[in-house]
DNA sequence: AAGTGTATACATGTATACACAAACGCTTCA
DNA sequence: TGAAGCGTTTGTGTATACATGTATACACTT
């Protein structure tokens, strides 16, 4: 049970959807609950709080983050500006072979695409893609972002509902890389990217107002 | 003596240089200099640590980053993207109030600009743009990408031997927003932190051999 | 002589106990 | 009835003590 273990354990939680946004973490409970002293837990809510899950306020405690939809809204124009970068740079440096990975991993993912998982599957796709760019940060910073945006849409049940376009823009990204047709490429991802955000917000606001 | 206070003198030390990277920090060490236990100390390591200024490993301490030239130009193509991001948006909320205060402020940079704290009015110059844009979030990430270069900056000691041109840059993006055109503001904050950055890769290569 | 195993020293990780700050409820007074 | 003041209670923050993991040096084996 190290901090990683829990912290890890709480993630999970959090992007399910078991806990919601701004629900309270208290120490005390997640120590008796995990078996182990606070010190640990501490450590755990500070590794959560760095990627930015978790807020910590001095002397009263932690909870998971709650974010307006104005928030949402910029979270997505970061990705949609980091991703498309990262997709850039990928197409750059693209091979038949990790096209054919590439597509592996999409087909894959189109049968977790019903389940509780499919958002696991959704990102390995994106990852086979920007993993190509060989930019650590950034995909690091693109995993932060999405990983806040999961939290909401597991917490507002904002399940695509329209499930065949949504593998239909993983299937036209693909075609658009094996065609070397960049340019279409991500303009592609950012539709995908800006429908996202937009029924999410719709669900956010139809759920807060 | 909190953990945040901690975490804030040693970010100070860290890039000014002080702590050069790669520097191993023990928790007993800091814990006898700063007069607490060792818990305050981990904490502010932890924030540090999301800060990316420094690196835990567990078991095995916390260390200062140390980054290879590669991970610098990924950093500065991170910043040109989040940066004209931002500038853009900013530019599309000026208002000549704000260019009144944005000029300022970089009258009053320009007069830092010689002592040891130069990088502190060039960051005033840059945020009292960014600002405008009301992006929370993105300005936290172009601070947090900001600092790690301060802190290779610091260490390698390239303080901008083209000042005046580093200058120029700055009055020129206020002409270029008094005068809205955007796309030429853009540019030439692009060829500011190009600049930059290629000045500290080549003395990170010159100075490691 | 080189490599490996082991013992010791040292740094980090965790549990317990205590100090302190904030939230709550109660009493009391206007 | 409402509001302000004060004690209680609950939870976080920190110090101390102990457990565990890691590095180093030395002895031993090959």
């Amino acid at each position: 049970m190290t901090p990683e273990t829990i912290a890890s354990e709480l993630r999970g939680e959090l992007m399910a959807g078991v806990l919601r946004p701004g629900t309270d973490l208290s120490q005390v409970e997640l120590a008796q609950r995990f078996g182990v002293s606070r010190i640990p837990i501490r450590d755990a809510l500070r590794i959560l709080s760095a990627e930015g899950l978790v807020e910590i306020e001095a002397n009263r405690g932690a909870k998971t983050i709650s974010l307006t939809p104005d928030e949402v809204r910029e979270i997505y124009d970061l990705r949609i500006l980091l991703e498309c970068d990262c997709l850039q740079r990928a197409a750059a440096a693209m091979t038949p072979a990790a096209l054919e990975e590439i597509d592996r991993v999409r087909l894959k993912s189109d049968l977790d695409a019903g389940g509780p998982d499919w958002a696991d599957g959704d990102w390995a796709f994106h990852r086979a893609i920007y993993q190509l760019a060989g930019r650590r940060r950034q995909l690091a910073m693109i995993e932060a972002l999405r990983r806040t945006c999961v939290l909401f849409v597991s917490a507002y049940a904002t399940m695509p509902t329209k499930k065949p376009r949504w593998l239909g823009d993983h299937d036209a990204i693909v075609k658009h890389l094996r065609r070397g047709e960049t340019e279409q490429a991500v303009r592609k991802l950012q539709g995908h990217l800006e429908g996202a955000a937009t029924h999410l917000i719709a669900q956010m606001t139809a759920s807060l107002g």
